[in-house]
DNA sequence: CAATCTGTAACGGTTACAATGACAGTAAGC
DNA sequence: GCTTACTGTCATTGTAACCGTTACAGATTG
């Protein structure tokens, strides 16, 4: 799975962290650690469904939309992850006569299917906004701090 | 996902369609269209666990040391994938002050594998056996040749 | 000892992914 | 209206994972 499940996730928690904050790309990039460049990709993502606002130019970032209670992991994995479970490699050959041969590809593409629906149905189960809980509860000596970087 | 749960699989589901039949990484190449080192290295890891046989030299290869109805799809994925489902890529610092940066990755950690637990879950419920059940079950108007080709 | 197979390591090409730079477009403040 | 500070997006480069392939040692048969 490539990463922009995990920068999703990450960015609208920081945002439910920060209510009312209007935060930079770069502001969040730091805090994820990696480039505002792909911060800005993935929040076109975020964007277009609905769970951020955007504001260019001075003054402007990314504020959330939503109800962070409201946003599963599951939207989440649909809109930055749907169908990368199955290998691009494909095993067999739909030409050749031998029927474990030609059909092998189709059996494992349902299977990949069924079991990226199963790990959708987990991801389901958990919010950005319990995501922040969570984090919340570890216990954390220096949690007061609300620097961002 | 690498491919090697796939290659796996289609070699074990091979070897119960052809039983008492001693299959080279030749033929098994040639039926799941690789190459017969990446075969051999796969059959490594099932001999190890006890799934199939090998004998060297001439008239040697692999044969099936199973039942097909109890091997399940859920040990192949532990065997070959296990860990593989969160991204090497890590989200946040832990070094930093904030909160969120710090400890989203040893969170999202917790995520992916929770949710590679359910999807194992699903792989679970399907063994080698009922994945052939399943190919024989497709129609299949030429499923009388037995060719490897 | 010759032939045929596994077991395994190494190398090279290709593809996917992440980091980065660049720049047009937009909005705010002076 | 000009400057400044942002987003939105594309192109390029670096890098790691993956797959195909070659090579060869070891084992077994005849």
């Amino acid at each position: 799975m490539n990463s922009e499940f995990t920068i999703a996730v990450h960015s609208l928690v920081l945002l439910a962290h920060l209510p009312d904050h209007m935060a930079t790309s770069e502001e969040i990039a730091a805090n994820v650690s990696t480039h505002s460049a792909r911060i800005r990709k993935v929040m076109g993502f975020l964007r277009k469904a609905g769970y951020v606002s955007t504001k260019e130019g001075i003054g402007g970032g990314f504020i959330l939309s939503c109800k962070p209670e409201e946003v599963t992991l599951g939207e989440i994995y649909r809109l930055t992850c749907q169908g990368t479970l199955k290998p691009s490699w494909c095993s067999g050959d739909e030409s050749k006569p031998c029927m474990i041969s030609s059909k092998m590809d189709r059996l494992m593409g349902k299977v990949f299917c069924d079991a990226e629906k199963q790990m959708e149905n987990y991801f389901e189960g958990h919010t950005i906004g319990s995501m922040l809980e969570q984090i919340r509860a570890f216990e954390c000596p220096q949690s007061n701090t609300e620097s961002l970087s």
